[in-house]
DNA sequence: GTATGATCATGA
DNA sequence: TCATGATCATAC
């Protein structure tokens, strides 16, 4: 177990220090039991590192890395470099989303800094033997921020008109709304077609595996 | 239910 | 084959 990383450069040191171990190896140092798979422990290779980097543990609405402003993501790639999963980031706000801007939405703030861990995760190889790849911290570039604000804007234009039922995962060019709930009997208020109040399934943004794609292009990118 | 952490599993 | 839609665990 380690304190919370004091700047970005040992926050950096210290993520770069877990490449080429597997995840046996950290659970080992911290001495916790690796699961036999993740069917009912999904989240736990995020909380793996989590510990293991010092961040803010427990389900809070502020980044892992508070003072630093920094967001902790996994990253499970294959053995290409290809991300083998879209990424989560956050819930979509359903009701009251009329005054809602970019700058002041949880997307775009939760993107500002964020920490991939790439994470060589295909199922054929067993837990404890997914080895972690070079973390990197990555801001958005303009065009990049560009780009999901668009996407953003316009699921939250439809979110807002009352069209949230008649969004698909495929809508977005980074960014996409899909359900995020415990199962598909836990439902949330949201607006309907003609302005009413209807129970739908909430719904939570995330990052394309197209989209994490070029972040790790950008990052390895040979010269 | 909402927040945290995501991956599972099946339809296209 | 693979992205979309569905789901799992846990704290509060």
């Amino acid at each position: 177990m380690h304190s919370s990383p004091a700047s970005l450069a040992e926050l950096q040191a210290r993520s770069q220090a877990l490449a080429g171990l597997t995840l046996g190896q950290i659970a080992a140092q911290l001495q916790l039991q690796v699961p036999a798979n993740l069917q009912k422990d999904k989240g736990w290779v995020g909380q793996l590192l989590e510990q293991s980097l010092g961040a803010s543990a427990g389900s809070k609405a502020e980044p892992d890395f508070p003072h630093l402003g920094v967001e902790l993501k996994t990253l499970p790639i294959d053995r290409d470099g290809k991300p083998l999963e879209s990424t989560y980031v956050c819930v979509a706000p359903l009701t009251n989303v009329g005054g809602l801007h970019w700058h002041d939405s949880w997307v775009c703030r939760k993107l500002q800094h964020v920490l991939w861990i790439p994470i060589l995760a295909e199922r054929q190889i067993p837990l404890s033997e997914r080895m972690v790849g070079t973390a990197f911290l990555w801001q958005p570039n303009v065009q990049q921020q560009q780009e999901l604000q668009q996407d953003w804007e316009e699921l939250m234009e439809q979110i807002t008109l009352g069209g949230v039922a008649n969004i698909r995962g495929a809508q977005g060019k980074h960014l996409q709304l899909r359900p995020k709930a415990a199962n598909s009997r836990a439902l949330t208020d949201a607006v309907g077609a003609h302005g009413e109040p209807i129970k739908t399934l909430p719904r939570g943004f995330y990052l394309k595996a197209t989209f994490t794609a070029s972040l790790l292009a950008q990052q390895f990118a040979p010269g």
